[in-house]
DNA sequence: ATATTTTTTTAGATTAGTCTAAAATTTATT
DNA sequence: AATAAATTTTAGACTAATCTAAAAAAATAT
C-alpha cells in the first residue's frame, strides 16, 4: 500500500528526475513538496525501504523501476482528470491543476481505465502534457522550450512546463495560448528575456523566466 | 477545516440519525465507521470542539445544524459522483459505491456544480437515495420498506437502502432491478421472510432483512 | 435496592507525517 | 590542506487517528 502522502513524494522525484540524469537532492524534495529537508530525510528511508527508490544517505535518491511505475500512474491519473475537467466539465486550464493534485490519489484501475476510454484515449493533457498509457509508456514528441529558439524561426506553442493559475493567467493576459505562432524578434543578451511576436499582429515581451516554461515545436 | 476523517464521522451520524430522533450512541458510530468505541468518544469530543455536533459524555451526540450542512454536503458529492460512474463511465450500480466513499471527499464548490450540471441535475443516485441540492434540500418522495408492504398491494421497486456489492449482486440474480413490479404474495408470520412476484412470471423467496433494505412505492 | 451486565470513558501506547534545533557530512573557498 | 559554508541527517517533540486494557457510569435483572 502506498499512501497518498507518499505517492506525492514519488511524483515529485519523478519531475526532478526528468530534468537531470544524477540523484535526486533532499533539498529539491523538500522545496516541491512544501516540507522541510528534516521531513524528507524520514520519507526518504520509508520510501527506501518499500523499494520503491534507492536511497544511501547523503547521496541523494533515484526511483525504482517499482517506484517509477507508481509514479507515472499518478501522473497519468493526474493529467487524465484534467482533460475530464477541462474537455467535459468546462474548467479553463488554469483552474484545474489543484483539484487534479487530489483526484490523482483515487485509487481504482477500473475507474482509470473507463475514464480513459470516455475521453477517448487523450494522448496530451490541457497544458500538452503527454498522458502516460496504462503501461506507463509516454507518447514521445519533441518539444522545446522556447527560451532555446533561435530569432526568426517560426515555431507553434504545444505546452506548459508549469500549471499554477498565476502562471497560466499571465500567459492568456499576453496571448499565449496552445496552438499560436510564435516567432523569435529579439533576444536580450544581458537577461535572455525576449521579444516575441504570438501570431497575431501584436508583439510582447517576455522575460526568461516565462520562455523557459513555454514548450514549442517547430513549423515544417 | 474539516478532514476526510471527520466528513465521515458526520456523514455515519447523520445517516444514524435518519433512524432515530434521539441521540446516537458510540456504539452505533463504532460500528459504522469500523473503529473501537474508545476511538469514537476521542473524535466526539474534537467534533464537539468544534462545533459540529453537540455531546455530553455517556449521553450520546447529535448533528448540529453546521454539522448536518457537511454532512449533506459530503453526501451530494457521494451520490453525484455515483450517478457520474454509472452513468458516464457505464459502471454497474453495485460497484460504485466503495469509489464513490474516496470522491465524495474531494473539496471544491465549483466542481460540484459543474458536475451537477453536466449529469443535469440528477434527483436521485443509481441506488434511489435522493441528492442534497447545494441548499442542502433533499427532494420528498414517499418511499417505504418492502418489509411493511401487505400482501397483494402492488408496489414498485424505487430504490435500496444498502449499497453492498454483495446485496445488489444478490438482487440482480433474483430478478430484483429498480423499476420492477412487486406483489408480496405470501408472509410468514415466525421470521417475516416473504414470497414475492417480480412482475415477470418468477416468483422469489426472500428474508425480513433483504426486504427491509428495498424501497418501494405503491402503484396507483 | 442490590447486583450484574453493558456501555462509555479514561489512561497510556502506537503509527504516519511533520517540525525545530543540533550534529554530522559534504562541498566550496581560501 | 585547512577552514568556512552549505547540505543533510539525527534527536526529540508534536498532532491526528487509532488501539488495548482498566475504570467509571448507566442500564438491566434479580
Ligand atoms: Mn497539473
Ligand atoms: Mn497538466
Ligand atoms: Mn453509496
Ligand atoms: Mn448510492
Amino acid at each position: 500500500m502506498v499512501s497518498f502522502t507518499e505517492e506525492n513524494y514519488l511524483k515529485i522525484i519523478y519531475k526532478l528526475s526528468a530534468e537531470t540524469d544524477s540523484e535526486i537532492s533532499t533539498n529539491a524534495v523538500a522545496e516541491l513538496t512544501q516540507t522541510k529537508a528534516a521531513s524528507v530525510t524520514d520519507m526518504l528511508r520509508k520510501l527506501s525501504e518499500k523499494q520503491l527508490v534507492s536511497y544511501q544517505k547523503y547521496q541523494g535518491v533515484r526511483l525504482t523501476e517499482k517506484g517509477e511505475e507508481v509514479a507515472l500512474k499518478v501522473i497519468r491519473k493526474h493529467r487524465l482528470w484534467e482533460v475530464f475537467l477541462v474537455n467535459k466539465l468546462g474548467f479553463n486550464w488554469d483552474e484545474v491543476h489543484e483539484i487534479a493534485e487530489e483526484l490523482e490519489h483515487i485509487n481504482s484501475e477500473e475507474l482509470v481505465q473507463r475514464l480513459d476510454d470516455f475521453l477517448d484515449c487523450p494522448q496530451f493533457d490541457p497544458h500538452g502534457d503527454p498522458i502516460p498509457d496504462k503501461n506507463g509508456k509516454m507518447p514521445e514528441f519533441g518539444y522545446k522550450n522556447l527560451s532555446g529558439i533561435a530569432i526568426n524561426q517560426q515555431v507553434v506553442m504545444m505546452g506548459v512546463a508549469q500549471h499554477s493559475t498565476n502562471f497560466l493567467q499571465y500567459l492568456a493576459k499576453i496571448g499565449l495560448n496552445l496552438g499560436v505562432n510564435i516567432t523569435v524578434l529579439e533576444i536580450n543578451d544581458f537577461d535572455k528575456s525576449m521579444t516575441i511576436n504570438n501570431g497575431g499582429n501584436s508583439n510582447c515581451f517576455i522575460s526568461h523566466e516565462v520562455a523557459k516554461n513555454i514548450l514549442v515545436k517547430n513549423v515544417k
